[in-house]
Formats: structure tokens, C-alpha cells, sequence
DNA sequence: CGAATGAGGGTTTTT
DNA sequence: CCCTCATTCG
């Protein structure tokens, strides 16, 4: 096995030279071909920066022989993570087809295909250290969190809980308003709760952070800190940012951990390097210099940190991120020469994404910024067409604009799918009037990011469950899940379980035990509450026993959660149901993907991948997102909407210029997203809270050159509203027409001739599912049917 | 003990 | 406008 690898090695190594990377212009290949020491890669928008970092591993692995256990690289999302270790797999699965079959991997039969995937999982993916820096230090954590001693001498053992953010802010309430009696209008938990995470982001103890204050506000915000971290260790618990914040702190209390680790990693890499905080760069650095200072006395031998990064798309210093760190890459690591001589750093300047008209709008707005790389983006390709600029009268008509122009470049252009449009906008409520519109038509949509599955109450629910097996210290689930489904285990026996608890200085679960306890504290409830106990200890038995699906419907059942979802009976209930089934897939799926599959290793993954969108992949429809989610992506045609003082930019933003240039690099975001067609649009009135304010045009469409602009759009646009988008009265009528039924023959505009097998909803809602002669069956609108006798 | 009802408050962006 | 929380009633 060890010889084929070496084998395989040698021979990749010369076959790969040559046309391996032909098609990467000279600054990318500097790139690629880097092997040690610093190098910072300065990205543009479209500049072929994902591929410059899957190329490098590839090299990395295949011309230097680097063994993939000793590579970490961390992305922003999962979502990269993912398509990171794809694109590196079907690279290397590309080369091994040349070698092995001297064909292309796609030429090959199906099963050798397969095949051929699957060693190239098990011998190089597989091993290499791709992910967050939250899911790869979580990680870190379940090897050497014991090891680890706050100053406060709080202490977790390696089946910590994962807090998501709706944890944490229940805790800080409940210290803030209970534990320490404050007003809670001059402490809003909320953003006691930010600073705490600010103070985390940045390195900061409780302790530290006292220091650092100087105010009244800020002693009092340490020290809640304090407490909060307390209850946390308490639930053997960590937040987010605890998952970057506590491997720091190992790393500098404890040097063999940093030893261990450190001679792990021979090559670290980071992408998205301009959204690092410090606590995250202090990671990097002390895995990259084993905590050495000096720059001089740092060994690069067989050892290199590369990073890569855009300044201009710098949009989380919300949460903390420090572009300067960045800006300061080369003062850190690098030879720190100028642009022309350094040879750790490198520009990619050539975009491949978008048309010059597109570019020369992003360059034009980005120049209006001054905390910047210089750098410019370079078209590679036509001028392409003119950006559309669109002033609507309200919410609703921008919305009816924007798919009307959807729905009549779809219609045109038979190239255009729906999953070539996006819909960018700032803040997530903006989806609303366009999720109407859509529904109503009956076109295919998703909505990145603003579902947030894992925060639904049912999946909450049975991630208490699992999270409290697991962790018999997580009263927090405990509290959730001991009277769901209800068990006549009320409000007051669990009072006074707990307070008993506290009394005693023992955990909720070690008093839920003990027999006698129980029968003095509970009286009539104590029998619930010895078949609960009962039945969890009866799990944790079967957890190294059954499979984790086997476990978790083992546990739906017999806790009784999915009955009396049952008994239920309402729609709501029905929904939940299907809920908890497409989380009973998703650990289906996990087991499929994953390696080492353990209840611990899933709820891991379910706690940092927020959403569950990239299950549902493969249909093609419409993308809504905020243009946060939409970093990275690229769309033939993009719209970004909302553009106006006050929304975009931000109000919150339009006093601080450092906070208005983030606003601004958000845009520059936006615009890089569109590859050939980009279209603006803003409204006069907007619907804030329910009331209609007027708005004015953004700054940020003033400041783009003039020339590329074309407003005329507005004009053409009567002619095709009454053709494709008809009036929401039109709709009302229509649709009212009582005249669907199942079996009816119907013709459909552009999908031709069908019946109807389905009609969903009523009143001014009626879908409709038809049966076409050609297409299969499709959910139509029921305005673009004509009834057939 | 649990469901129903009303007031009040809140939207920037997310791992 | 929508959702959450708290209070009240059955």
C-alpha cells in the first residue's frame, strides 16, 4: 500500500509538469507553485482565486510530496470546505484516470469512475485537515480540551455541547436580569451579549476585559462575562467563538499541545484571510511559528503559511473581522519589500467572472474607499452590456420589476435557466415581497441562508435530546426535553429539582437520579420522572451499541415526541413531523459522507452548518440571498435591490466612515457577483414596520460611472408588464375562476400540452400540478394555462 | 398545569 | 408587520 503511494507519487509528479497547470496565467502560478514560507495572495474578485488555492494543494501533495495529514486549510464556510475537497478530489481523480487508464476521467465507464474517486478519498482527502476554523478547532478541542484550565480554573471534558446563538442569549438574560438584578433597559441582553462576543474575538478573558474597562458599563459587562462562562462550564458547554478562543488559550498555556500540533501542520492556508479576527489570526500564528516571535529565528524548512485574501471584500467587521490584519500579512511574515520586489506577496488582478461594463462599475466604486490594497480588476472579457438602473415606485413594484425581468430573459433566451439569476438584497426581510410573487407564479426558488432549519423548535427539540445523551452536564437541554413531549413534569417540580441542585452544588442530572430525592422533591410527578431517567439511561446504554440513526429513531419513538406530534393532528404539527423527517435524513446522509460517524461528530456538524440549503442542491431556481451569503458565488445575471439611503447603506452605518466603506465594499461585492448582465433597482416608498417611508436613491448609485448606467429600462418596461406579469387584482380574478379540475386538459404558454393532475391551494393561491406530454410533471401558475376541451 | 390572548418590541449582516 | 414573551383564564 505504502509503495503503490510513493509509486503513484513519482509517476503523478512527471506527468502533471507539463500540462497541469498550462492553463494558469504567470501571478497565479507563482502562486500555485509557492512551497515554503509566507506567501499572502492578494485576490481579486473573479481572479480565479478558488482554483489557485485547490491547484496549490494539488502541487503541494503531488510535486513536493507533501503528505496530506500535514495540511490544514481553512475556509469561510463549510460550503467552501466542501467544494474545496471536491475540486481537489476531481483534480486528483483527473490525473490518476491519465495515469492509470490514459483517458479522461469522464470518458471512463461510471464504475471506474467511482472507483477512482473513492481511492482518491481514502488516500488524500480524507487525511487533509479542510474546514472552519470553528469545525476544524471544535475538532482540536475533542483531542485536547481536558488538557485546559481557564484562569478561573473552569475546566470541559471532550463531550462538550455546542451552544448555538439563541443558547447563549437565554444564558446572558438569565444572569443579567436574574443573577444579577441589573436594569435591563441599560443592559439589553442583546448587546451584553455582542460585547461578550467582541471581547471573545479579540483574545479577551473576563478578567482581561475588566482591565481593559475603565467605565462602570464595561466592569459590569466583564462581569457577566464571568458568570456567563461559569454557566457554560457548568453545562460542560462552549459558544462559537469559545471554539477559537480556547484552543488559543491552550495553545499559549501549554506547549506540548502547541508542539503536537504545530509539527502536525507543515502547511496552513487560509482563505478569505481579510474576515480573520485576532483571536483567529493569534490560532494561525502560533500554529505557523510554535509560538517563536522572532521573525528571524523562524524555521520555513519543509513549513510555509499562505493566505489569501481581498481587502475590498471585507464585509464581517461586525463579528470582528480585522481586515488590517491583512493589510499587515507582509510587516508579520514577509519579506516586507515593496510591490515590486517582495516575493511574498502576489496580485491576481485578471478577472475571468464578469464583462468590462460590470468591472469598470465595481472598480469606480471601490476607488471611493481609502483603506485599501491598491489594486484594480482587469477585464479578460467583452464589454458586455449596460448595467440596468431601475427606480420603482414602492417594495412590491420593485419586486414585480425584477422578476418580469426574469421571466422575460428566461423566456428569450433559451441558454438562461432560473439557477442563472440571483437576487441579492441587505437585509434578509427584503426576500418577502419577492417570495409572494414568486409563489404566486409558481417559479422555482430558494432562499439562502435566512431558513435557518436548526433554529425551528422541533429540531431543537430533538437536538436536546441527542445533545443531553451525549452530555449529561447540558441542563440546558435537559430543561428542554424533560417535559417535551409533556410528561406532567410541571413548572414547579422542576423548580424545585433545581433549586435543590443549586442547593447542593450538584448537577440537575445527579439529582434526577437519586431515588429518594426525586420522591421527596416531586411528590406526584416522581414516577414521570423516574421513567425518564429511566428511559435516558436506557439510551446511553444503546449509544455505542446501535448506529446513530439507529439511536436517534430509536429515541423519536420511544420518547414519545413523534406521537403526540401525531395526536396533534393540526397542519402545524404535520409540518413539524416532516421537519424532524428531513432531520432523520440528514443524519441518514451524514452517515453516508462522513468517516467517523458518532453522535458527538453529527451534532458538531449540525451546530456550525447553519442551514440545511446545500441538501435540498439540484433543482433549478432562483436564488435570494443577502449579498453576505452571496460572497464567493457568481451568477450570469444578478440584481441588487434595495438600493437606498438608509438600507443601503445602512443607517447604522451612514455616520461612521470606517462603517460606511464597509457598507460600500458590500456593493463592490454585489456587483463582482454578476458575470454578464447587472441590473440596480431602489424604490421611492418602502414598508418599514408596517409603515411607508419614502426613500432616496443610494450614494453608492451616484457613485458609479455614469456612463455605463442606463435608467430607460423603466420605460420598456410598461410594454411587458401587461403580457407577463399581471396586476395582483388581475391575479385575484383569474386565479378565482373556479374552473381547475384534476384530469382537465390545459395548453401552457411555453411548456405546451398537459393535464392537470393536482390543485393546490384556493382563493387567489391556486397552483396547480400539471402533467405535461413532454416535460413531466411541473407546479405551474394557473395564469399560464389555457383549459382545452 | 397548560392553552389562549394581548401587549410590546424589534431588522444589518453570520460561524 | 411579525414574532416573542408574559399574563390570564379554564
Amino acid at each position: 500500500m505504502f509503495i503503490a503511494l510513493i509509486l503513484t507519487f513519482t509517476i503523478m509528479s512527471i506527468s502533471t509538469t507539463t500540462q497541469f497547470f498550462s492553463h494558469l496565467n504567470p501571478n497565479q502560478r507563482f502562486a500555485v507553485e509557492h512551497f515554503c514560507g509566507p506567501l499572502l495572495v492578494v485576490a481579486g474578485a473573479g481572479s480565479g482565486k478558488t482554483s489557485t488555492l485547490t491547484y496549490r494543494i494539488a502541487n503541494l501533495i503531488l510535486q513536493h510530496r507533501v503528505n496530506p495529514e500535514n495540511i490544514l486549510a481553512v475556509t469561510f464556510t463549510n460550503k467552501a470546505a466542501r467544494e474545496m475537497k471536491e475540486r481537489v478530489q476531481n483534480l486528483f481523480s483527473e490525473q490518476l484516470a491519465l495515469l492509470d487508464y490514459g483517458e479522461k476521467l469522464n470518458f471512463l465507464p461510471e464504475y471506474e469512475k467511482t472507483k477512482i474517486k473513492s481511492r482518491v478519498w481514502h488516500n488524500y482527502i480524507k487525511e487533509m485537515w479542510i474546514g472552519t476554523f470553528h469545525s476544524l478547532f471544535a475538532r482540536v478541542l475533542r483531542f485536547d480540551i481536558e488538557k485546559y484550565q481557564d484562569e478561573q480554573g473552569r475546566k470541559w471534558n471532550r463531550n462538550f455541547s455546542i451552544f448555538d446563538e439563541s443558547d447563549s442569549q437565554t444564558l446572558v438574560k438569565e444572569i443579567v436580569s436574574k443573577k444579577l438584578n441589573l436594569d435591563d433597559k441599560k443592559f439589553d441582553s442583546r448587546s451584553v451579549r455582542y460585547a461578550i462576543s467582541n471581547a471573545k474575538n479579540q483574545g479577551f478573558s473576563p478578567g482581561e476585559l475588566e482591565l481593559e474597562c475603565n467605565d462602570y458599563k464595561g466592569r459590569v459587562i466583564a462581569q457577566v462575562y464571568s458568570h456567563y462562562q461559569d454557566k457554560l462550564a457548568e453545562n460542560n458547554a462552549l459558544d462559537f467563538d469559545d471554539l477559537i478562543l480556547l484552543p488559543a488559550r491552550l495553545f499559549q498555556q501549554n506547549e506540548q499541545v502547541l508542539g503536537y500540533w504545530h509539527q502536525k501542520f507543515h502547511h496552513v492556508l487560509v482563505d478569505e484571510y481579510q474576515d480573520t479576527n485576532r483571536t483567529q489570526y493569534q490560532l494561525i500564528q502560533q500554529l505557523v511559528t510554535n509560538g517563536e516571535r522572532k521573525k528571524s529565528n523562524r524555521n520555513w524548512n519543509q513549513r510555509s503559511v499562505f493566505v489569501v485574501g481581498d481587502a475590498d471584500q471585507s464585509v464581517y467587521s461586525f463579528r470582528m473581522a480585522d481586515f488590517t490584519i491583512l493589510l499587515e500579512f507582509q510587516r508579520d511574515f514577509g519579506d516586507g519589500l515593496a510591490d515590486e520586489y517582495t516575493s511574498t506577496m502576489v496580485k491576481l488582478e485578471e478577472n475571468y467572472r464578469s464583462s468590462e461594463n460590470i468591472l469598470q462599475a465595481a472598480n469606480g466604486l471601490i476607488e471611493n474607499n481609502t483603506q485599501r490594497i491598491d489594486k484594480i480588476l482587469k477585464a479578460t472579457k467583452g464589454s458586455g452590456e449596460s448595467i440596468c438602473c431601475h427606480t420603482a415606485d414602492d417594495e412590491v413594484a420593485e419586486a414585480q420589476f425584477v422578476i418580469n425581468q426574469i421571466r422575460t430573459l428566461e423566456n428569450q433566451n433559451p441558454e438562461l435557466d432560473w439557477v442563472s439569476f440571483a437576487i441579492l438584497y441587505r437585509t434578509n426581510a427584503q426576500s418577502r415581497p419577492f417570495e409572494d410573487i414568486l409563489v404566486r407564479l409558481g417559479i422555482p426558488y430558494t432562499v439562502v441562508g435566512s431558513l435557518k432549519f436548526y433554529d425551528r423548535k422541533e429540531i431543537k427539540d430533538v437536538l436536546a435530546y441527542l445533545r443531553f445523551i451525549v452530555n449529561p452536564s447540558d441542563m440546558v437541554s435537559l430543561l428542554r426535553i424533560i417535559n417535551t413531549p409533556r410528561r406532567g413534569i410541571g413548572k414547579t417540580t422542576i423548580n424545585n429539582l433545581v433549586n435543590a441542585a443549586h442547593e447542593l452544588k450538584k448537577p440537575l442530572w445527579e439529582v434526577l437520579v437519586d431515588e429518594i430525592s426525586v420522591n421527596n422533591l416531586a411528590g406526584r410527578a416522581s414516577k414521570s420522572i423516574k421513567n425518564f431517567v429511566q428511559m435516558v439511561i436506557n439510551w446511553r446504554r444503546e449509544i455505542d451499541i446501535l448506529s446513530v440513526s439507529k439511536l436517534v429513531k430509536q429515541i423519536l419513538e420511544s420518547s414519545g415526541y413523534i406521537d403526540s406530534l401525531k395526536d396533534h393532528g393540526t397542519d402545524e404539527a404535520e409540518n413539524r413531523l416532516q421537519n424532524v423527517r428531513e432531520l432523520f435524513n440528514a443524519v441518514l446522509q451524514f452517515e453516508e459522507e462522513n468517516e467517523e460517524v458518532s453522535l458527538e461528530n453529527f451534532l458538531a456538524s449540525t451546530a456550525l452548518n447553519s442551514n440545511l440549503d446545500d441538501l435540498k442542491e439540484g433543482d433549478s431556481a432562483i436564488s435570494l440571498m443577502t449579498l453576505h451569503a452571496s460572497k464567493g458565488l457568481e451568477f450570469p445575471i444578478v440584481f441588487v435591490i434595495g438600493l437606498e439611503q438608509g438600507l443601503f447603506p445602512n443607517y447604522r452605518s451612514m455616520n461612521d466612515p470606517m462603517a460606511l466603506e464597509e457598507e460600500r465594499r458590500l456593493c463592490y461585492v454585489g456587483i463582482t457577483r454578476a458575470q454578464d448582465r447587472l441590473y440596480l433597482s431602489h424604490a421611492k416608498e418602502r414598508r418599514l414596520y408596517g409603515y411607508r417611508e419614502p426613500a432616496l436613491r443610494s450614494q453608492f448609485l451616484n457613485e458609479l460611472p455614469e456612463d455605463l448606467l442606463v435608467t430607460q429600462f423603466c420605460k420598456s418596461q410598461k410594454d411587458t408588464k401587461n403580457t407577463f406579469l399581471p396586476k395582483s387584482s388581475d391575479i385575484s380574478n383569474y386565479a378565482s375562476m373556479p374552473c381547475w379540475k384534476v384530469g382537465n386538459k390545459v395548453l401552457h404558454r411555453t411548456f405546451g400540452m398537459g393535464e392537470i393532475t393536482h390543485v393546490f391551494g384556493g382563493g387567489d393561491k391556486i397552483s396547480l400540478a400539471v402533467k405535461f406530454d413532454y416535460l413531466g410533471q411541473k407546479i405551474v401558475n394557473p395564469l399560464q394555462l389555457q383549459q382545452v376541451n
